[in-house]
DNA sequence: ATTGACAGCGAACATGTGTTCGTGTTATAC
DNA sequence: GTATAACACGAACACATGTTCGCTGTCAAT
């Protein structure tokens, strides 16, 4: 495969091109792209469209207005600069990034890792669409559980799941709590007037009831996610 | 707010329009329209799109070739009928809208619903980000579990399991495989010389040992997700 | 010096495409 | 009935837009 290098001419045409559908969400006409780039004639621009199409930087349709589009290869060349406005308005839009706070181990208290607030490696999120949270995703984190003790959950070593800060529950929701015996466990949580019954999410587990005052609520649980690789 | 409620004709402009716009990157003309819909006059085809400009369904650009753009509230109805190629354009993207088939119950094989292919409903569909999947999305589908018969996999009644289409497996990967003794189970595969080795995601549990010939594997899991409303 | 490929220019051309106008049809209200 | 509005039609018009062609300049190979 020779190398095929585009003229600055040729990468200009693809720059402004993407930016103009960006905008516009239809391609620009011959004449637009001369005014663009800075060529006077509209041949000229016909000729690189066409040294363009050669190299398979986009497909044209003759004798349509507008006929042109850019392939996959083409992206490499725009995206560089317009694709960030593209990916903000995806991310604003549809999907949320939860930051990965730390990990959740039994011997340990949920720590949303307050002090280093806001400076989690970007690599550390998880990223849903907004239509599969109920909430609105502010303030929500999560965490990767170290270890096996919460397979009553239902939850296994690795497994990561996305919380809501909350200090109370209703009834049924499940919850990180951190019981007085300094365990961490995943439960769902159930007010039974003076007692707490914590009820594992395997229905062949047994439930266990503790003294209201020994519970303290870190957080409720939204969803459980397991990648298996 | 008043109804204002859209002629067949009008509703049909917006379909073909998304469909035209999907198919071809830009917008189409009026006459193209015009033959699409059936209408044999430009200035009908005009008079609808204004219409449709005034009711907030598209914008304009006046005396510009292919000058229209269809707007948020026109999305829900070219939506509706047009969801395939929504469904392509979100690939192309970021989001990745996996179907959910089906169920996924101990006592009946996967049935990935090719019969009806194409035809699932656009809310029972799982919505991620690609950069949650490590394979290309492309055959990808959702099962949701029913009964608590996988909870040796970790796996609760009403969990979402994301499914690759696989047929064999490599040692260690997770996968949905239908047993002689008409079972379903989610195991990891381990193929030990003569024998297969089903292990059990929960770490407590023993594997299960079965003959090559009565295991038939009918997918890799790639993901297990699970709500906690 | 000559050739040929490549890049560029501007003008003329053909047609693609939005716009306008006069008219006809249908339905509803008075 | 008439009036009015909404919807539709086809033709003509204006100009937006892709295409073609002759010409010039540059540069490397011959």
């Amino acid at each position: 495969m020779s190398e095929k290098p585009l003229s600055k001419r040729q990468q200009n045409i693809l720059y402004f091109t993407r930016g103009y559908m960006d905008e516009h969400g239809r391609p620009p006409t011959i004449r637009e792209i001369g005014k663009a780039v800075g060529i006077n004639s509209t041949s000229v621009v016909n000729y690189n469209l066409g040294k363009l199409e050669e190299k398979g930087y986009l497909d044209r349709d003759p004798d349509v207005s507008r006929g042109l589009r850019l392939t996959d290869k083409a992206d490499g060349f725009a995206h560089s600069v317009a694709q960030a406005a593209t990916n903000i308005r995806n991310a604003v839009e549809r999907l949320v990034k939860i930051p990965l706070v730390g990990d959740i181990v039994a011997g340990k208290p949920v720590t949303t890792g307050n002090d280093s607030f806001g400076t989690y490696d970007e690599e550390d999120a998880v990223e849903l669409s907004r239509a599969m949270l109920s909430e609105k995703p502010e303030g929500l984190f999560a965490l990767r559980v170290r270890g096996d003790s919460m397979i009553d959950a239902m939850v296994n070593d690795g497994d990561i799941v996305i919380m809501k800060p909350q200090y109370e529950a209703r009834n049924g929701e499940m919850v990180a709590v951190w019981l007085r015996n300094d365990t961490t466990t995943l439960k769902h949580f159930y007010n039974e007037g003076g007692r707490v019954r914590l009820q594992p999410a395997n229905p062949t587990m047994d439930a266990i009831y503790v003294d209201p005052a020994e519970v303290q609520i870190q957080g409720r649980v939204l969803m459980v996610l397991r990648q298996t690789a």
